[in-house]
Formats: C-alpha cells, structure tokens, sequence
RNA sequence: GCGCCAAUAGCUCAGCUGGAUAGAGCAACUGCCUUCUAAGCAGUAGGCCAGGGGUUCGAGUCCCUUUUGGCGCGCCA
C-alpha cells in the first residue's frame, strides 16, 4: 500500500476508459478508438486534485466539440471503486478529480505503518546500477567542483535506492597514465628544488603548480632526508610516486568521509593495466576492424560511432591514452561486474567526451545505452557579493577541504542539491555559512525541530501519539491540513521522478515545500488544547509530517535536530 | 568556423512526458507572538518567459532562426 497515489491514478484510468466503452456501447460516443489522455496534478487546487485531458485529445478521433464528449464520458462515469469521489467538467473540456476521505486517511495510515521505509519502492527491484562520482585526480587536491560533484553523486545514488535499484557507489583513481608521469616530474623537481636550491632545475611547463606537490616533497624529505638527491631519475621518481600518491589517496578519503561520502569501491585505473584488460580492450576493437595506424599511433575510428574525430588508443611512444584505459574500465563495469546500468558524473567541461564514450560502448559490442552521463555544469563561488576564481594552478583556488572547515556539511550538501546539475549554480559561500533562516537547510531543520516541540510539550500533558480511527482522521478537513496531507502522498512518486530524471534537487525542492507546507498548518492549527480526537488526529499528522523529513534528511545524510 | 548547454520578477531559481489566470525564496513595503520554537505565518508590489517566425484545440515547454552568455573541438584528463 506503499504507492496509494499510484493505485489511484490507475483507478482513475481505468474508470475513465470503462465510462468510455459504455457511453459507446450506448451510442453516445462512435465506435473509434481511444486516444491516450494524460492524467495530471492541476495548477490550481480549485482544479480538482487530478485532471484528465481525455475529452480534448479525443476531439478529433469523435468528431466531437470536447465537451459534448466530457459529458458523455460523465454521464457513465463510476468512481466508487476508485479513490476519487466526484469530479466536474472544466473550462475547454478538462476532466477534474476530487479525492475521497478514504484517500488522505490513507496516506496517513501508511505513513504510520511504513515509517521510515515510506518512500521506498521496487521501481527499479532487481537492476544493478553503479554511480561513478567524483573520481578527482589524486595528483592534488579536490576543488569545488568536486564538491558538487559529490553531494550530487552520492545523493542520487540514495534517491536510486530508495527507488529500489541495487546500488553500487564507486570512486575511479586515476593512479596511472599521462598524469602519473607529470605528477613524478612535478614531483621530483620540487624535491630537487627542495635539496640543491630553486635554480638547480627548471619546475616543468606543464607541471602541477600546487603547494601540495611542495608539502608532499618536505613531508617526504623530514623522514628520508635527501636520500634521493644521488639515484636515478627513475628510482627518484618511483619513490616519490610511492610515497605520495596512497597518501593523497588516503587525504581524498578522509575528506570524503567528512563530507559523508563513503564508497563502495576505489577502483584503481592501474589494475587495467596489469591485469591486461586495456590490451584485451584495444585487441577487441583492432579484431574488428575499427583501428588504423596513422602516424605511428593506434587510431579508433570513433566516428563510425557518432563521435564528432577519431581517438588515438595508443601513442607514438607506446602508452595507451586515457581514452582507451576509459573503454577498458567501463567495459569492465558492464562485462565483467554485470552492471545494468551506469551512471557516470562528469563536469560540463567534459561533455565532448559523451558521445565518443557512448559510441565505444557500441563499437565493442555492449550498449552505449546502458551508460547515462550525467553532466554537472561548474559551480560558481561567491563571497561578498564577488565571484571566487577557482583554478587548481594559482595555488589560490577553494579546496573542499577548506570548504568543509567553513561550511557546515548539512548546508553544503543541502545546497548543491538545489539546482538542477546542468544548470550553473552560484555557491554564496556566506549563505551557507549563515545559520539562520536565510539558509534552505535551517528552514527544513525548523520545521522538524518544531514538531519535535509539539511532541515533548504533548508528552509532558501525558498525550503521545497513538493509531486513529478513520473517523477521527476524517477530521482533517482545514485546507492547510489537506495540503500537507496531498503533499505527503506524493513523496514515494517525487523518489521514483527523481530517479528516472537522475536528479536528486527534486527531492530537495520537494522537502523544502514540505517544510513550508508544514509551518502554514502550524501557523493555522493547533495541536495541544483541541479535543481528545482532533489533537490525536493532528498529532499523527505531525508525526507523518516528521516521518518524510526525517526519511529525506537521512536518505541525503543530513541531521535532523529535535531542537534548535 | 563547427558542436554542446543555457537565457523566466531587481537577485537566485522552479515550472514534471505541451494544458486552464506563469510560481517560490531572497531583497522592498504592511500586518501577526499573555496560546505547541517569530529560524515562522499572512498580505502588497514586482513579468513582452531574450527577439522573430512556425507546428495545433492549446507553446515558457516542441521545430527553425537571430542575439547574448558558459563550455568544448590535444598522441591532456
């Protein structure tokens, strides 16, 4: 009984399409097949709680005004099997839908039973669905695109859960390739730097500027002095390699951590490369005849699979590209581990790379379609009203780290939930910071903490919440009440939008409008002083009310005060 | 030059597969606490949905085009 807005719409459905064959049957209606017709939430409450355009987008299959054609539909129209209880003809033809009783005493009843498992569903039962997020560089800090990157990721994964999918959260770790080498140069020249002077050697063009790089160095140095200086370039390089890299490792853990985020797995792009799967990989596509060599490197002919250029697998000097170990390792996802599906979450900056990706999915013989990229346009920072550049090459840019130390993690992973991910979004970094109204979180936490109140001084009269009869919920009638009480049934559907859209702010702006829903029947109706059946009526509102805050807080890993 | 994404109130943004009079928050102004938390609520004001064509019963939403922004077009990732 999870889904009651569900079972009510497909009532609905089916009453309309049955009015239909009897106004047919009686000559009412000619005998021509039915169009589909939407069944919709109305604007404007005044609309009834669902309307259907099942007159108007039948016009001209009828050959009839819609209206003439809503009438014949009312006049064989049964809604007692349903949960809907009258219904009139609106405006150009437009079926409107009342609930019945039956319906908001139901929600409540669910609300009651299911707890904190109200909202789940088995939309996506038995799909293995992984979410790749994040996946920073370990060659330096994360930045704060990083951040967004992570509420985001890690939120929609919980949204999938909730939607019932099987969910897998993984983290891929560049710890290899063309990215490796400049960290080791980068690396070695500031260790050279360090120990025979600034000028001793020329800090490489393309080098990773951060002081990170410098630390790592100094860090390295205060437990193995200079015994580096004297070997070879290689050995120094390897070492320092060594020494650094599960350390930043270790650092975008721990920082994860902090943020909430934890893994199911950190996939390290190396084993690709050891254990053979990107020569396996690049076997494949030649064995198929969709290489050619140009130029001493192996080309992929990405656009017989819509890519907008061909892709080098492997260079001139032998190594394979990024892009080929990025074939092996998503083929590794759906070949060897089963995924259904994957989603990936990459910066905008990134999106030339959806298509050729995709298209490689195809061109070894599994299905691009299978892989949804979800792309995250970058954020913007503010701070007194200014725009906060962010570049990991000045030195200057916000770290998540920095950010973590500022900003509450309730406010920041609230807030990068509140957009769209392709939308631009500007962080106000003092906003966050705020702890008052002005902040969305706060505004959320309120109304929980608010309920909290009314439970505790309910308590202290002796009156705690018990189950109410159907009678006594029928009492429910303000119009503040019924707001609340629709909104909370919608919950388990906004979970399920959510999750086909891949867009976790639905969820967001949903609980945000609970909130606010929640402070209007405060503002209107009183709990404590009202009569036995009313109070306790209310009561298991509040507690519904309570339920759905707490079940969203919690699924995106934010606290939910009793007090504040 | 080609491609991707966007453009909605002063600001930040919603607007679900086309639906009825375009919404919210912030900022501005006016009210509401002897009563469960005023971190709240109610109200006023604010709009040529960037411009122009088209599709149809009906367009902020779909198509074309112009303009303006962001991003991409490496043997970088």
């Amino acid at each position: 009984m999870s889904k009651l807005v569900q079972q009510a719409t497909e009532g609905l459905r089916t009453a309309i399409l049955e009015a239909v064959g009897r106004a047919v049957a009686a000559g009412d209606l000619p005998a021509e097949p039915m169009p589909d017709f939407t069944l919709e939430v109305p604007a404007d409450r005044s609309h009834g709680d669902w309307a259907s355009n099942a007159a108007m987008v039948s016009a001209k299959a009828f050959r009839m005004a819609p209206r003439k054609i809503a009438e014949a539909i009312a006049a064989h129209l049964d809604l007692s099997d349903t949960l809907f209880d009258r219904f009139e003809i609106a405006g150009p033809g437009f079926l409107n839908f009342f609930f019945s009783p039956r319906f908001y005493t139901g929600v409540l009843q669910d609300i009651r039973q299911l707890g904190s498992n109200y909202g789940r569903s088995d939309f996506g039962k038995g799909k293995k669905i992984m979410v790749e997020f994040v996946s920073a560089n370990p060659t330096g800090p994360m930045h704060m695109g990083n951040a967004r990157g992570g509420a985001l990721g890690d939120c929609l994964a919980s949204v999938l859960d909730a939607a019932g999918y099987d969910v897998w959260r993984e983290f891929y770790v560049n710890d290899a390739g063309n990215q490796i080498e400049k960290f080791a140069n980068s690396l070695e020249a500031r260790y050279l730097q360090l120990h025979l002077g600034e000028d001793a050697v020329e800090f490489p063009e393309d080098g990773y500027q951060g002081e990170d790089i410098k630390d790592r160095v100094a860090e390295y140095s205060e437990s193995h002095g200079d015994d580096l200086v004297s070997v070879s370039s290689e050995e120094r390089k390897k070492a320092l390699v060594d020494y650094a890299l599960p350390r930043n490792i270790a650092k975008m853990k721990s920082d994860l951590e902090k943020y909430r985020i934890t893994y199911d797995q950190w996939f390290l792009e190396s084993t690709l490369h050891e254990d053979g799967e990107i020569a396996e990989t690049i076997d494949i596509l030649r064995n198929k005849g969709l290489t050619y060599e140009k130029d001493g490197a192996l080309w992929y002919r990405a656009t017989d699979f819509g890519a907008e250029k061909d892709e080098v697998l492997v260079r001139q000097n032998g190594n394979p590209t990024y892009f080929s170990a990025d074939i092996a390792y998503h083929r590794n996802k759906f070949e060897k581990r089963h995924f259904d599906r994957c989603i990936d979450i990459w910066g905008a900056d990134h999106h030339g790379h959806v298509a050729r990706m995709k298209g490689a999915m195809d061109a070894i013989g599994l299905d691009g379609k299978k892989l949804d990229i979800v792309l995250m346009q970058l954020v913007r920072l503010m701070q007194n009203g200014e725009v906060v550049r962010m570049s990991k090459r000045t030195g200057k840019a916000i770290q998540l780290a920095d950010l973590l130390d500022e900003v509450p993690v309730d406010a920041a992973r609230f807030l990068f939930n509140m957009r769209e991910a392709n939308s631009q979004m500007e962080f106000d970094l003092d906003l966050a910071v705020q702890q008052d109204s002005q902040n969305p979180v706060y505004y959320v936490q309120y109304a929980h903490a608010r309920i909290c109140s009314i439970l505790k001084a309910l308590a202290a009269e002796g009156v705690t919440p018990r189950e109410c009869s159907e009678e006594e919920l029928a009492l429910l009638r303000a119009p503040e009440e019924i707001e609340l009480i629709r909104h909370l049934a919608s919950y388990t559907g906004e979970i399920i939008a959510a999750a086909q859209d891949y867009d976790p702010a639905r969820i967001t702006r949903y609980v945000i409008t609970l909130a606010n829903l929640f402070h209007k029947f405060y503002n209107a109706c009183r709990v404590k002083g009202e009569s036995e059946s009313l109070a306790a009526a209310r009561l298991q509102l509040c507690t519904a009310a309570s339920t759905v805050i707490c079940n969203v807080l919690s699924m995106f890993k934010i606290t939910a005060p009793e007090s504040m």
